[in-house]
DNA sequence: GCAATCACGGAAATCCATTTCCATTTCTGT
DNA sequence: ACAGAAATGGAAATGGATTTCCGTGATTGC
């Protein structure tokens, strides 16, 4: 009969004197080694690490256990630390895709103010495919992330919205926050830009220029910031008594280069105005190949300003949304949510700012006249 | 006396027969909890729901318990598994800047090929500070990940080398691997394009168009890609037997545009190689501000290929750098290291290609001879 | 002087999936 | 028919930190 041998963990043997480690170091310290060094229980040495406990400690254990947590440079096991809180310090954002400069400037915002609050950022980049974003949402379900920011606005197709309010519900169900960048058709806490406001801006300043024929080349009409930004465009039109003219492409240099072409045909407008910079690019790019100047003969203003465009012949005058202010926003939003202290209202909308550079003129080029 | 009741968790209800959950839920599933509606034991459960055990479990109970899994939804919860495992199913992206067209490609592909193998990608910015990058380093050995890419080269500090290779360590140490992106001095294991061909490529295709004195806009001297971009250029140069002229800036646009306007008063090249086409937006931005025609009067040629700049005018002429496909073989790298079965040669080098556009042109402006 | 509090520390339960070690059966081969 | 192997399932240990519940001694209150 064998007898039952208590298995125990050999102790980790201590940084030998001569201040380097000792080769038999095979695994890394864990608390009841930092308790053992101590000479206190478990429960004390974990009280005694954490800062934030509300059991007290004499001041005299607590040196002793920090001591000895240095001296091990003893690290909490996070996984272990995950198990029992139910959380992991990290969070994840979801964007149509990162190489996108509107969006790499969100995450580069998100991650940033994560990273000072001490959580670590997924991202994940659905190349605007419904799919591959459910499949992102799953993973990121089934990993508990505390939270998840949707920097994109939804994506059009028939499982979409059921799959994802299901997995909102799941994130919700394990105390995980969730908080959108862009409006969607769900009511999730929003940090929004204000796209109303800012197309009216840059419409009102075409219109101030002398324009009257101005159109616009908006994104895919499922998208939600296109039609904001579409809105605010009509408002400044009717407000001015000009008449509309939307052209709707992909919200993509390539799609903006067809819709100006279409433009051109058709209504010959003096001035566009591009639903994103990176339209705005491509009517850019379209326009000049076509051999029409800009601003002189017709001008270009666009929405976003992405990071790159002030260096371009003609500097795009466009809106600056604040996109880094926003990706922090979201995240400082998800933290308050979870911390249980989150009153503000449910929707924040952000100021964006008209910037007029070269893209934009007088109606009959002012530039050549003068 | 007290007896010492043994507690136990509530069984979580079944889905009721109307199909709709009883408002008692109020915890999600876990593992017990299929094995009792299955019948069987908690290893049974186990191992029946792992694909991958090399325990046999009979077809029947299989069956069994997948089916009550299922009629439960049941997920494993990733931190139990994490703790037991030793490992998360996440890796992390090191980049200087996640809103750098460059850094965002490659997380794009990295994040992509992570995904399809079910791993989660953690993205840290370190907006080129030692001390920021390093933080997050830490916080990615503390969390365990799997892996570790840096994207970026090293970055030049006191402490960075020091704490870095003791990092490096302590992901070694808990069995998480290293891959580089770009030439380091520590000896990890690389997927590198090539740069120094490149810029070879680059040079010889401003000789060919017959210009002499051409110099490089070059990036600061210890990052160790702008000095093998500056060993090609010199190469190059050196066959065709002309004199080298480098000057090093900042890797910005601004930091180019002071590099031009100082080139411009010392040698007056007829061409420009800059090591980015960061750089070369930069240097293009700042002739134009000068009246100098590119290509006509100077011609500018960048490196890296990345998107958006052959919307510009003139359409810069670089050199095209696979940087999603950078990010997918480190991926596929990590995780082959982490499978044990990395054989491959430590540095792996990614071919790169010339992508003659508008910015360059024969010495004297051929087009405007024509 | 006696009860009620407080300060401090510890044993054991908890979080939940995986894995080791063992105990049955049920085949094999001879 | 019987030793040995294979197939199958279970009890319990494991991973490592947090937290609940309790016990002790010291202090305060009246």
């Amino acid at each position: 009969m064998k007898l039952p041998v208590p298995r125990q963990r050999p102790p980790v043997p201590v940084r030998s004197a001569n201040g380097r480690s000792p080769a038999t170091v095979r695994r890394l310290p864990i608390l009841s080694d930092v308790a053992r060094q101590a000479e206190v229980s478990l429960t004390t040495a974990s009280r005694a690490l954490d800062p934030d406990s509300d059991h007290p400690v004499s001041e005299r254990t607590r040196a002793r256990v920090v001591a000895a947590a240095t001296r091990l440079s003893y690290r909490p096991n996070p996984m272990a630390r995950a198990l029992r809180t139910r959380r992991v310090p990290t969070i994840a954002i979801v964007v149509h895709d990162v190489s996108d400069p509107y969006f790499a400037e969100i995450v580069r915002g998100a991650t940033a103010a994560a990273s000072v609050r001490g959580f670590l950022t997924v991202v994940c980049s659905s190349d605007r495919d419904p799919a591959t974003e459910l499949r992102y949402v799953e993973m990121l379900c089934e990993s508990r992330v505390s939270g998840v920011i949707f920097a994109g606005g939804g994506l059009e197709e028939a499982h979409y919205h059921r799959s994802m309010s299901g997995y909102a519900r799941s994130i919700a169900h394990y105390g995980g926050a969730i908080v959108a960048l862009a409006p969607r058709s769900e009511r999730w806490p929003a940090e929004l830009p204000d796209n109303q406001g800012g197309a009216r801006m840059v419409t009102e300043h075409l219109v101030s220029l002398g324009h009257s024929r101005i159109a616009m080349i908006s994104g895919p009409a499922t998208l939600r910031t296109s039609r904001e930004r579409e809105l605010g465009y009509a408002q400044a039109m009717k407000a001015a008594g000009l008449e509309t003219s939307i052209v709707r492409a992909d919200f993509t240099v390539g799609g903006a280069a067809k819709a100006i072409a279409r433009l051109l045909r058709s209504d010959s407008p003096t001035a566009v105005f591009a639903a994103s910079d990176t339209m705005a690019l491509g009517a850019l790019s379209e326009l000049r190949r076509s051999g029409i100047d800009v601003p002189d003969d017709v001008s270009v203003a666009g929405f976003d300003d992405i990071p790159g465009l002030e260096f371009m012949h003609p500097a795009l005058t466009t809106v600056r949304v604040p996109m880094a202010e926003l990706g922090a926003a979201g995240v400082a939003r998800l933290l308050r949510q979870l911390d249980g202290k989150d009153t503000a209202t449910r929707t924040q909308i952000h100021p964006v700012q008209l910037v007029v550079r070269e893209s934009t003129g007088r109606l009959g080029g002012a530039r050549g006249a003068v």
